[in-house]
DNA sequence: ACCTGAACACCGTTCAAGT
DNA sequence: ACCTGAACACCGTTCAAGT
């Protein structure tokens, strides 16, 4: 006798974006993502193999719409920054758990494509790799720090993120430009 | 009637660091640490307000010990760097936790001082600040992509961290040097 | 004065029983 | 074929009772 589904796995990783943002990833219960679709805990289990791999699928599905953000931005390293910048304001727990926990790896790549493509015009073919990881990682490192209250010395952040806007744009040149 | 103590602070944060680095901070349970010093779980709770108490307490410890390790590296960009990638090698876990979490400020604030010296003498005073935290975002935000296994392209970490270190250095330099 | 067993609330997960 | 109540294991935390 068939029975019929009350909800979907869609539905399911979208709660869970919804509820890791309000309540932080120890608010983001089995019990609180089944609330919110409509149906008891139990039954996620048919859809998502346990907690585990729902945090996997909501990190992936972050990375995926900052990759297309990254995409939908111009192609040169203020303004991928700025982008950068922006979505981890808005999402700050989804941009927290992408970068720590290890989602998806294509989405991964999918996400840093873009960043790839304005590296390896700026700093050419041969360092187009380590340029990309460079910037990355800089930008990377400054919202962690941001988001976790870090900067401790005061100062202006926004002037402090285009001081290294400017200065790694300058250091991505090649050396004799 | 007085009790005998059977531990202390110091030995609890100790064990925390201790099951962190083994089982993670999943593993970091008041069951465990308790097991670890010889006591119950509940007798934690003389010590330490609650497990969110202790797992900044451990932060800190470890915060300042990376603090320390910068301290006692040559005064360089690349010497630095290397001692910062050596300690999150080393201690991967509590790497990521002081991070992620808000670890006491005042510890943090001890650990970014010689990173703070360095950048003066190369940027120059009035942008000390600001390289400070160009260099520091950096290192940070490689150790966090290279913990997670974020950089999925491949090609030789040790020379894209080479790479960031030379091209950083650069591009602290006043731009009329 | 610290330590512990017992208790409670809460969560992840399994599974037999419903429809 | 999916859904749920019941059950189990495990954890954080409190507290009365021990010494």
């Amino acid at each position: 006798v068939p029975a019929p589904e009350r909800t979907t796995l869609d539905a399911i990783v979208s709660a869970g974006r919804h509820i890791l943002e309000s309540d932080g990833l120890d608010g983001l219960t089995m019990q609180a993502v089944a609330g919110r679709v409509g149906v008891k805990a139990p039954s996620l289990y048919k859809r998502v193999r346990d907690r585990e791999a729902l945090i996997g699928l909501v990190a992936t599905a972050v990375a995926d719409e900052l990759g297309a953000r990254l995409e939908s931005a111009a192609p040169t390293v203020p303004a991928m920054a700025r982008a950068f910048r922006s979505f981890a304001h808005d999402q700050p727990e989804g941009f927290r758990l992408v970068m720590s926990t290890s989602a998806d790896p294509a989405a991964l790549e999918r996400a840093s494509a873009p960043v790839l493509i304005v590296a390896r015009e700026l700093a050419g073919e041969p360092h187009a790799l380590d340029a990309a990881r460079l910037v990355t990682a800089w930008a990377v490192g400054f919202l962690t720090m941001e988001l976790a209250g870090a900067f401790q010395l005061g100062g202006d952040l926004d002037a402090a993120f285009d001081y290294g806007v400017r200065n790694l744009e300058r250091a991505l040149q090649p050396k004799d430009a």
